[in-house]
DNA sequence: CGGCGGTTTGAACACGCTCAAGGTGGGTGG
DNA sequence: CCACCCACCTTGAGCGTGTTCAAACCGCCG
């Protein structure tokens, strides 16, 4: 089931199902072009693009696990999922990432966690305490960590919201609409979904079973408000609708 | 039952009920001790200084609202809590503040948030451009900031666990062991525990209805776990008892 | 084309919710 | 200072949403 462990935070390339042959240059540059701010001087890029190190995971391997050293993580190329522990083998995913994102796993709490990899993965990985260190010589750049932290945070609350106080069908719409708004392409009057992750990822990341959700799938599509084909295509046709279905804000009593 | 509106981050003291009578500089002292590092600039003290707000809410008040400017609030006494709201009236407690807590409300996302004081508090507020503008030509603040704000997201995914994946017994346990730890008192072999916020702000934080949160507490109470006394004190007899009924970490399957 | 893992669908069950009726603490006013 | 009173809390009974268990289906990869 564990797609098993794969690159952890390796020091080289190490292609185990072709994804594109990006070079570490090439990934670094995505770094620095999605994450460094213009005005960084050129030592601290220097000791970034020494600091940095090129790994990569097959879909399904881990990343992260707890017990290793704490990593600032990039992920230039795939996608992943964050996932929390419980007693009993349950599982919480705690966030998804995708394409220019930065991760910071500080699991300061009881439970433990491991970022996986839910598609092929290309990504820059930096020591938690190097990177800060270096970041906080560098105002700009320890900025937009916080920024990027401070996005996490409110996705994380927004998330809390879905949790503690929606009903199956307000979740599964209200996690299509947050995935079309980040990874979605727009189509005429709709937009087109291609989930990386599977039904399980789903139920773990909106705290349901896999059933229901394929359940409240189900339900969308026969009220015309989606399409699906495949396993992990969606089509929103109705994105207003949808939104209207994830009961985001105060409308009816 | 909403306390009202009471101090909205006004310029200048306000006391509504007899508060201690702390004054501004004592208030900020306990701001700086709190939260800025001993190697900043004199220069940058005295523009906190100038910039900080003093508050004070009553037990219940509001102290921020959706639409208000973007402020960071740093709680000198009392406690409060971060709400958001869902259709049908629906709440959630998102995080729960304590003497000493930074509070930073960014909230980009699909719901409103309203910051509520849970007793009577004493507050330093911020705009939190200016703040945030200060910080970033003082790293030892913002680096001190991100840290907080690393810890806020750290526990709200503590909290995604317990509401994707706990159910009403551990979400209980985990709270009472949450709160021990952030504002618990050590007794003789346990810890003394005083409670400021109702059974409806615990429902709401921990995604169950006031009725649960009761027969859990009667529970927890029958097997001698904690004892209680009036409403809003409790005293947990066994921690590690506690601890195990949170379920925390991988058990028995 | 064949098989396996992931997904869908169905039926029965359970946990926590809803609705309703007492209790009780603690704050207020006499 | 004590009694009153109201909001908050507790307890109980029945219900509903989502879970659990089980079986059929199907997309995807060999």
């Amino acid at each position: 089931m564990t797609g098993k462990f794969c690159a952890c935070i390796a020091q080289s390339m190490q292609y185990h199902r072709a994804p594109a042959t990006t070079t570490f240059p090439e990934l670094f540059e995505l770094f620095v072009q999605a994450v460094l701010p213009q005005s960084l001087a050129d030592a601290a890029y220097l000791q970034l693009q020494a600091m940095g190190r090129y790994a990569s995971a097959v879909a399904g391997g881990v990343i992260l696990e707890d017990g290793d050293q704490h990593q600032v993580v990039f992920v230039a190329q795939g996608a992943t999922k964050l996932v929390a522990h419980a007693s009993g083998g349950r599982e919480q995913v705690v966030a998804f990432h995708f394409e220019g994102d930065l991760i910071s796993v500080s699991s300061r709490g009881a439970h433990s966690y491991t970022l996986c990899a839910l598609q092929d993965c290309e990504l820059v990985a930096f020591p938690a305490e190097d990177f800060l260190g270096l970041a906080r010589s560098e105002p700009g750049l320890l900025n937009e960590v916080l920024d990027r932290v401070l996005t996490s945070l409110s996705r994380s609350r927004e998330k809390l919201i879905t949790l503690g106080r929606k009903t199956a069908q307000e979740r599964v719409a209200g996690f299509l609409v947050t995935m079309a708004e980040r990874i979605g392409t727009p189509r005429e009057g709709g937009c087109l979904l291609h989930l990386p992750m599977s039904r399980r990822d789903m139920a773990d990341s909106l705290g349901l079973t896999i059933e229901t959700i394929s359940r409240q799938l189900t339900e969308l599509r026969e009220a015309g408000l989606i399409a699906t084909s495949g396993r992990s295509d969606v089509h929103i046709c109705d994105i207003a609708a949808l939104e209207a279905r994830a009961g985001q804000l105060a409308a009816a009593a």
